[in-house]
DNA sequence: GACTAAATTTCGGTA
DNA sequence: TACCGAAGTTTAGTC
């Protein structure tokens, strides 16, 4: 990784085209060929970038550009898409090279397949009576969460997003319109769960008659693992 | 900014779980407090972060740490959520600060509105006989991108999206279901117009009425611009 | 401020 | 490999 503290402007053309003025930026050169310039605030997202695979000419600057005040001129090409990205270099204040050598990579936990996993094995929490069928539930448009059966055996389709948007509704609202033709399944009642749901979401899923659940991935936890329990 | 090249391990606790075994890795810490750790590969985004406004803390590595090999413990807190992230530091091979100042920021251009502005000007790409009504036409549930009439002078509602998704159908199924309750536009038809349209979305789109349209965004601004002609 | 839609989305899984 | 959906999504615009 080649760490570049420099003045430069930069130029994407590509799937849109950009300009970032003259100003003090990081540029980060990493193995794979890939590019990022940071400046010193947002949040993760660089200000422009250019994903791997992408070659890299770098150009002295030509009389006019010197006078300009500019030194060298990059020009970073996307392999695949040939898109641009022009970095113009002013000045270069740093300019250091590091051996990181391969990630090991990052190890996750605790997202929408883990809430999938757990209220399946707590599906009454849904209610008394309620039965799991079987996760991934496979239709023709997709698969659904969660098949499970009420009280009465009557088919239930759980659609399960850890922020309940109205995209997740009309997701659903589609399995159920698909599933309500099966004359082996019908009537299915819709279940939306989520740990957080929108208001236009809820009013939305209601509207349709669509139950919403509200899930609380902590307590769904406590009760596989008694060692969280507060005694 | 600060740039660290350290060899770490990585615990991130918030919103899930995460770890990263020991590596060599950068150390991204911006003006802002926000953190940044990114490994030699992969795109834009860091293996970890913490976003803005979160506070940091060093302590010297424990006894028993220091026999784990380990120098120093950097503890960033999310100021609002409480997310923690845990840097355990065992080798710094390189430290600096650098003062970069406020960046000027992004200048972007042509995106999706390009797309509908094309569109609207050359309308007649729907075919023969169509005129343009307006952009953005209001309705209580959101602008719809180009409202037109046909040869018929039928109301045509114009859903655009640089790709076309199952979501940019629901949408306009959406707008559709509104508008033609509205005594003055019924029966108003539905175009789905992007530069790629998806086999489930135009199979989906196709099935409800709605007409697909691929647009060929260099042919629209061409038709505009007669310098970027072959002759 | 809440909510919706876009993103040069990226990333991971599966058919 | 293409497609599809999730993401610690983030970000921008609108109501």
């Amino acid at each position: 990784m080649r760490l570049v503290i420099a003045k430069c402007s930069v130029d994407y053309a590509g799937r849109l085209t950009a300009h970032l003025p003259l100003a003090d930026r990081l540029i980060m050169l990493k193995a794979d060929g890939s590019i990022l310039i940071h400046s010193d605030g947002g949040s993760y997202k660089p200000l422009n970038w250019m994903t791997p695979p992408c070659s890299i000419r770098i150009d002295e600057a030509s009389a006019e550009q010197r006078e300009a005040g500019l030194t060298e001129i990059w020009t970073v090409t996307q392999v695949k898409t040939g898109d641009r990205l022009v970095i113009s270099v002013a000045e270069v204040h740093s300019d250091t090279q590091h051996e990181l050598g391969i990630d090991p990579g990052l190890v996750k936990d605790g997202v929408e397949a883990h809430l999938q996993e757990l209220l399946a094995e707590h599906i009454e929490t849904l209610g008394t009576g309620y039965s799991l069928v079987r996760r991934e539930y496979m239709t023709a448009i997709g698969p659904v969460d969660i098949l499970a059966k009420d009280p009465a055996s009557q088919s239930v389709a759980v659609e399960i997003k850890r922020r309940g948007d109205i995209d997740g509704v009309e997701q659903l609202t589609r399995y159920l319109e698909l599933m309500n033709r099966d004359p082996l399944l019908t009537p299915v009642q819709g279940v939306f769960a989520a740990q957080e749901i929108k208001p236009q979401a809820r009013t939305l899923a209601e509207d349709r008659g669509i139950r919403c659940v509200v899930l609380d991935y902590d307590a769904l936890r406590g009760m596989d693992d008694p060692d969280s329990r507060l005694f």
